[in-house]
DNA sequence: AGGCTGCCGATTGTCGACAACATGTAAACA
DNA sequence: TGTTTACATGTTGTCGACAATCGGCAGCCT
């Protein structure tokens, strides 16, 4: 019986990531950053050389972007980045009251202990000094402890949702302009408390703190991001409409 | 001052669809009324040539299919469509709970005068025979009605969440056995009742009165559901568990 | 002078071919 | 005879080239 893999190899699998994914996320990371602006037209061609791979690659990751919403892309005229509006925080943050909602009640209910103790070390902010105000740190961390939230509910579809919703958020607390007391009200302080929260399994005080806890977070986006002055909205319509 | 387009000239944009969309609702036509069965395994270069195009629109489309969680795409290996499972049953309907509870609070605020008109008329269930139990029929009207339902919710994100639970609300609503009475309730009875109280832009009742549908519509499903006998999940594990 | 129509460059959609990879089979070894 | 390794096969990932299409510009007509 050597079927059953005696000893299961305490390794890492390695993750062949294909090249279209390795594409994809430069393009995003050069998105999120603000190295690609909105409104700026993706040529295929100069990511293509730039990147040193074929144009397929390319082509697979506007496919990939155009579904997360970064980019639209229009018949024969290529991808463009999106831009941010306040509306597009308004929306953001609606779909992640109903979404989020669901997912603490979920997790209050599946969440391993194992993704319990990750979700109390992640919403300790240990690790993270409040002195040094990395702002791409905290909006990683931020980002980490909700994802897990998610993971924690253990709802195929309700992640992939969260999956459309991630890279604008990031987007969103990477543009913002930072006020020092805010991750320290994040950390150790809201999302410690939902971690503990989830961890006690009860459904109604979870899902009220998450509640709250985004709508402070909404709250201080909208308070902190600079008003319309940089960046606005590239076109002039709906960005994002195509039904598709 | 001919830049107002004197007259708008009343025609219909001539939709120049790609190769790959079209290949994507055939493929995505053959999964939901099950010419492909749970568990097969899609070849691109036998969809390539039965289609009479290259690989290139068929890659595409499963790239569009796995979005949409209809097919699974693992490296080197293809696409395989995702089978059908009670437990997916839960999943969609949650979600669709907390979707679909903000977008009928949306519509209710955002709902214009011509979507209402449109509601009431998909809602009455005009030109349906219930005699003729057509399930097709029945099947798209129903989601056609809901897909109303959010595009009035003027919301993007949201919609594009609703688009990826779509085809397996779909494909849920033609696998299952259907019984005569469930439909004459759904649409003279509640669907025409949800679009006039949305007229009637009554937040609390609207909410109220779709949770009370889809929980209808939710139970509908799980009793006439053939019970796990016919076919149920193709592979063991979680099928649409790839986060990507 | 103003507006329309036809071409032109640029960019993407599609195609067929080659290379990389995963799986199943068979031979070789202990 | 059971296990391991190497090969053969089939499928997908990537590539470069061609063709369809878009937007802009110049020339023409009124």
């Amino acid at each position: 019986m050597t079927e059953e893999e005696a000893r299961p190899i305490a390794l890492e699998v390695v993750h062949q990531r294909s090249l279209s994914e390795e594409v994809a996320d430069r393009i995003r990371e050069g998105i999120v950053t603000g190295a690609f602006k909105p409104g700026q037209h993706l040529r295929e061609v100069d990511l293509a050389e730039a990147l040193e791979v074929s144009r397929s690659p390319v082509r697979d990751a506007f496919a990939q972007l155009h579904h997360e919403g970064l980019v639209t892309v229009r018949r024969h005229r290529g991808a463009v980045v999106v831009g941010l509006s306040s509306d597009d925080i308004e929306d953001l943050y609606s779909l992640r009251r109903s979404l989020e909602g669901l997912a603490v009640r979920l997790a209050t209910e599946r969440a391993t202990p194992d993704e319990l103790d990750q979700m109390r070390e992640l919403g300790s902010g240990s690790g993270l000094q409040p002195a040094a105000l990395k702002p791409r740190q905290f909006a990683e961390a931020d980002i980490a402890f909700h994802d897990l939230l998610y993971q924690a509910a253990h709802h195929a579809r309700l992640y992939a949702c969260w999956s459309m919703l991630r890279p604008h958020v990031f987007r969103f607390l990477l543009t913002r302009n930072i006020a020092e007391s805010d991750y320290e009200a994040i950390f150790i302080g809201e999302h410690a408390a939902l971690a503990e929260v989830i961890s006690s399994r009860s459904a109604e005080a979870a899902t009220e703190m998450i509640a709250d806890h985004l709508e402070g977070s909404h709250s201080r986006l909208v308070k902190h991001y600079p008003t319309d002055g940089g960046m606005g909205q590239a076109r002039g319509g709906k960005n994002a409409g195509e039904g598709r």
